[in-house]
DNA sequence: TTAATCACG
DNA sequence: ACGTACGTGATTAAC
């Protein structure tokens, strides 16, 4: 028995490019050409082949004018036109094809359905012979008979119909689709059908008199308004009937043969797949990769090792954090050599009078202390929206053999080792090329006067470590674990019932289904249980303080006791790794542990605090204070906050006393506090709607605060919407010190995705500014402290403060050089204030 | 793997 | 009519 499968290609192409596009963002190759439709057919395709196995397939789509139109010019009108991103990936859709061994069909003026109607009709006049059809389009349901089947695409899954099921779901023959259309038509195709008659009354009807001919043959028997508007659209009926009706005489002359599938012609495929860059297909279709004549040394003795002017230097670690990691070895190339060379040799080069380029220069330095001359991954960070850590995904896109750090991790030895080596091969082929780029970017002394001499002080930093005292953990741990044991108990009391309270899903059971609570807004998997929610209903129920209690409490065992402990390695201290080129924005950030989130806000949390102790003798901590509402003032060039700041106000209550229209010793507590987030909420690119949220008041009041806001620092709506036209026109925005941040959403078709656009032109100049400033004050500081000798370290940075473990006798010197160096580490319109507290501990030094 | 939640500036 | 403040990371539950 022969097996034909045949697959609206049209149907496929349309549903994965609106599988995806909705979002207004269609995915592109580096090229700049759109992927999306293509990525999700042949995910389609694939699946097709894998669950049918066919001996036999095509796929059928539509092309130029076709016959149904010509005859009645109002079928399909009214559609929106194909966006141009899906016409383009249409030919390609064909390449891929050719490519994979499938046959396709296109004929004008025929459409894709009238193409598989036609093949379908020669397997049934074949005895030995069936198709399965696939696609979404219902209208193929009329096919559906005792030699054809159809799988109907749904959302997720699909439905497969053979004739007996089908008649099982709609009580009628297959071909009565056509019908069915006829009668309740179809707006999509612009079938007009009877007006007033849908797809429950049409089945019904046909139930009784089979056809649209034997409904209109007993049009007597029916009664009433029905019957009227079945006469008053007699010729509609049969007119959209005839349009439904797929022709099946469609002059293919094909032949079996033809439609064989043999499988993939591989490289073709492969060339397509590298061009789109798909490279989960690649990978997938598990071809052996092109040989290319990539050739390295494994290094017994480093005298073997022969070294250009130029050296590319590449660390391979077995897992991502370094400083947990085994060091596999290094990949090393200069000139036209390659070399891999295990952890205990490398020591023995002399790099001495070369230019040396890595990839991740701090990596490099956990284990090696060694002068390099560039960094290619602060460089892609500056240039390339699309950075990754992984190396591997710069590479791809060049189009060139890799694997990627998390692809390598069962490789045998030799397939790890020259993956390594062709990392350092591709920083020393691209490291110019690469520089040159940031040049052109305006973006080189950003690299070489901030980010590059960072990493000095950043690695220093993380190799010092902070200590943490698990005494002071343990004890607190046993404290919590006591109240939570008691409070767990209250909260199944009050609840009466046990559940699992850290399960939002559970919770909200029993707080809105259980005890009937007034619910909130509920979210995709069911209601809303945070904070917000829970303290607006705090007065409903007891059982809602302990569940704040219990998330408090819990939050700090898991996160900050039971974490934090975690990360504590045999010397006592936590290395936290600083990422320097994760943000969008320029800021740092902070992973295994994150030391930028240990609570402080909330005095439970904040205790956690007494944790951190210094190696030293004192902990010191300098914190610029309202760094990006100054740069907002300078940017803008508002004089009046100029003013203000120049003046050493109290910038929230400055502002309070110029919104409420009243001096500044009449400002109260709440107005200072509403003053704080119409600030606040400047800087984030605020609306009505969010800061009302934040205050609970009505958009409307919360509008006024902010219209009120702007007229009185009229500077700063300026600077606001010139920002926003400089981001439309440029796509892209930049900090003070010229650090760039592409904005692809400003383009995007949806108007939610746009305006959170804007917000990020409107932050990242200001959050990005003040990142840029503490990172050149970082470096000012560790080379002042340098000079000076001082034996205390800077050991963590959160964004706007910087943490010192100090010696008592140098204390009073550390704190006035880094003050110094801070405040006056770049000259903007307002002064740079900073504030300094000391402690025994991290609690304490606030 | 993703969503919800909550910690920070 | 819609959906709503910028930038992060870790833990937990549930798929």
């Amino acid at each position: 028995m022969k097996k034909i499968v045949l697959v609206d290609g049209n149907n496929l192409l349309f549903r994965s490019y609106f599988a995806t596009a909705y979002t207004g963002n269609v995915m592109k190759n580096s090229k700049g050409f759109p992927t999306n439709a293509l990525y999700g057919f042949i995910n389609m395709i694939n699946k097709i082949v894998e669950e049918e196995n066919p001996e036999y397939m095509a796929v059928a789509f539509d092309i130029g004018k076709n016959f149904r139109k010509a005859k009645y010019d109002f079928y399909k009108e009214g559609r929106n036109k194909t966006p141009q991103d899906l016409i383009d990936q249409m030919p390609v859709a064909r390449d891929i094809l050719k490519a994979m061994g499938i046959k396709y069909f296109e004929l004008e003026p025929y459409e894709a359905d009238d193409i598989i109607g036609t093949i379908s009709k020669m397997t049934e006049e074949d005895p030995d012979a069936y198709t399965l059809i696939v696609s979404s389009d219902k209208d193929l349901l009329q096919l559906v008979s005792d030699e054809t089947e159809m799988k109907l695409l749904k959302q997720k899954d699909y439905i497969r119909y053979n004739r007996e099921s089908f008649k099982k779901d709609y009580g009628v023959e297959p071909i009565r689709i056509i019908d069915l259309k006829g009668l309740s038509g179809d707006p999509s195709d612009n079938i007009p059908g009877v007006q007033g008659v849908g797809d429950k009354t049409a089945l019904k009807l046909l139930q009784d008199y089979e056809s649209v001919e034997g409904i209109y043959e007993h049009i007597d028997e029916i009664k009433g308004k029905l019957q009227e508007k079945l006469i008053a659209d007699k010729d509609n009926a049969f007119m959209s009937k005839e349009i439904a009706t797929i022709y099946r005489e469609v002059p293919l002359n094909t032949n079996y043969e033809e439609m064989k599938y043999n499988g993939a012609n591989i490289s073709e495929l492969e060339k397509i797949y590298t061009d789109l860059e798909f490279y989960s297909f690649l990978k997938k279709m598990d071809v052996k990769p092109k040989e290319d004549d990539f050739k390295y040394t494994v290094i017994e003795n480093t005298d073997d090792i022969v070294l250009d002017d130029e050296v590319a230097i590449y660390a391979g670690y077995e897992t991502e954090n370094y400083y947990t990691s085994k060091v596999i070895g290094y990949g090393i190339s200069s000139g036209d050599k390659n070399y891999f060379v295990k952890e205990d040799l490398i020591k023995n080069i002399d790099f001495k009078g070369r230019k040396i380029y890595t990839y991740d220069y701090k990596k490099l330095l956990s284990n090696l202390d060694i002068d390099v001359d560039g960094d290619l991954m602060l460089i892609d960070y500056l240039v390339n929206p699309m950075h990754k850590e992984d190396l591997g995904y710069l590479i791809q896109s060049n189009n060139e053999k890799i694997l990627l750090l998390n692809e390598l991790k069962k490789q045998e030895e030799n397939v790890i080792y020259e993956n390594i080596v062709r990392k350092s091969r591709f920083i020393l082929n691209n490291y110019k090329s690469m520089y040159q780029k940031l040049i052109d970017e305006g973006m080189e002394d950003l690299y070489k006067n901030i980010e590059f001499p960072l990493v000095r002080v950043l690695s220093d930093m993380e190799k010092t470590g902070v200590y943490v005292d698990t005494k002071v953990i343990d004890d607190m741990k046993e404290d919590i674990e006591e109240r939570l044991s008691l409070i767990t108990k209250k909260i199944y009391e009050l609840a009466g019932k046990e559940f699992n309270i850290n399960s939002p899903k559970q919770l909200g059971d029993v707080l809105f289904v259980d005890l009937n609570l007034p619910a909130p807004k509920s979210n995709k998997t069911g209601f809303k249980t945070d904070v917000k929610v829970l303290q607006r209903l705090v007065d409903y129920h007891p059982i809602i303080k302990n569940i704040l209690d219990y998330r408090n409490l819990a939050k700090i065992e898991s996160t900050y006791l039971d974490g934090l402990k975690d990360y504590i390695r045999e010397d006592g201290l936590i290395h936290t790794i600083y990422k320097q080129t994760l943000t969008r924005t320029g800021r740092l950030s902070s992973v295994e542990p994150n030391l930028q989130n240990i609570p402080v806000r909330n005095e439970e949390g904040r205790k956690v605090r007494k944790a951190f102790i210094p190696q030293h003798d004192m902990f010191l901590s300098i914190d610029y204070s309202q760094i990006e509402l100054r740069i907002l003032a300078h940017l803008s060039g508002d004089e009046e906050l100029i003013k203000a700041f120049n003046n050493d106000q109290d910038i929230h209550t400055k502002v309070a006393a110029d919104i409420f229209d009243i001096s500044e010793d009449q400002v109260t507590k709440n107005q200072r506090r509403t003053a704080k987030a119409v600030i606040f909420g400047i800087v984030y690119g605020i609306s009505g709607y969010g800061l009302g949220e934040n205050l609970e008041l009505k958009p409307s009041e919360a509008k006024k605060y902010i219209d009120k806001y702007l007229s009185l620092y009229p500077k700063v709506d300026e600077y606001m919407k010139h920002n926003i036209k400089y981001a439309y026109e440029n796509g892209y925005v930049k900090t003070m010190f010229n650090r760039k941040r592409v904005i692809d959403e400003l383009t995007n078709s949806n108007y939610m995705i746009r305006q959170s656009g804007e917000r990020m032109a409107l932050n990242t100049p200001i959050q990005g500014t003040a990142s840029d400033i503490m990172k050149m004050a970082m470096i000012k500081v560790y080379e002042e402290m340098n000079k000076h000798n001082f034996k205390s370290k800077i050991v963590m940075q959160v964004h706007d403060e910087l943490i010192f473990d100090c010696y008592s006798d140098e204390l009073d010197e550390v704190i006035k050089v880094a003050k110094e160096a801070m405040e006056n580490i770049y000259k903007i319109s307002v002064p740079l204030k900073v504030s300094a507290d000391t402690g025994k501990n991290w609690y304490d030094a606030k």
